[in-house]
DNA sequence: GCCACTCCTCTCGATGGTCTAGAGAAGATT
DNA sequence: AATCTTCTCTAGACCATCGAGAGGAGTGGC
């Protein structure tokens, strides 16, 4: 039913959470609200799907986290990308683009060759 | 780690099912086989993923079924798109395109407006 | 002082699409 | 007769995501 429900392509998000962090250090919320302001709401991160993915992450060492104060003077834990973290980055970019690249492919076929 | 694994993204499975038989009605094995072939091997289907897509575009009435006879003079059951199955597709494909582009947009971005 | 609101972190259980790893049938080829 | 190819189909498990929360701490209004 993929109606008007989440517009978040499966497999995406920690690739989308990366780039955010390649930018600039960010909060969790943060990273939500960054990544639904640049897509204009297009893609909207839940929360109960971003900490278990911030946690995947750092894990793996991708990314770092450190506690902070924001602007509003809250605590707030800061993640930011590693140097393996922009690797991967990378290599899901590629990914990315070649799995989206190859979908946009059959999409254009119309039965002519292949 | 970089995933070899399958290059098939998550939720792009029923669309490209869809458009396959959108040109003309084909077997579940020849279904897999078109897309890999079309995508040069890029986007692989196997088939404990696709039989369970197939039945659930059938139960929503998108695709519809009949036994038949292949070339190869075997027993095969082909798909066809019905018309919901078309109006279907055209809803994914929008879908597609709309959150693709808002995934592109974010990894374009370099810190920028928003 | 108290209350509502915003900011921000984090958890649990359920869901559901995909994968792994098969079984099995029947025509074709050797 | 044995093996390959074509073709369908299933069961179990995995795991990312989602829905629906809880909770804590600072801010501003009254």
């Amino acid at each position: 039913m993929a109606d008007d429900r989440s517009e978040l392509l499966q497999g995406t998000l920690e690739m989308l959470v990366l780039k955010t962090l390649s930018v600039e250090p960010l909060h969790g919320w943060g990273i939500s609200q960054r990544i639904g302001q640049i897509s204009r709401q297009v893609l909207t991160v839940n929360q109960g799907s971003l900490y278990p993915a911030l946690e995947r992450l750092r894990r793996r060492d991708w990314i770092r986290s450190e506690w902070r104060t924001t602007e509003n003077n809250r605590r707030a834990r800061y993640y930011e990308l590693t140097a393996a973290g922009r690797k991967r980055l990378a290599e899901e970019r590629a990914a990315w683009e070649r799995s989206s690249a190859a979908v946009n492919g059959v999409l254009a076929w119309d039965g002519g060759d292949a």
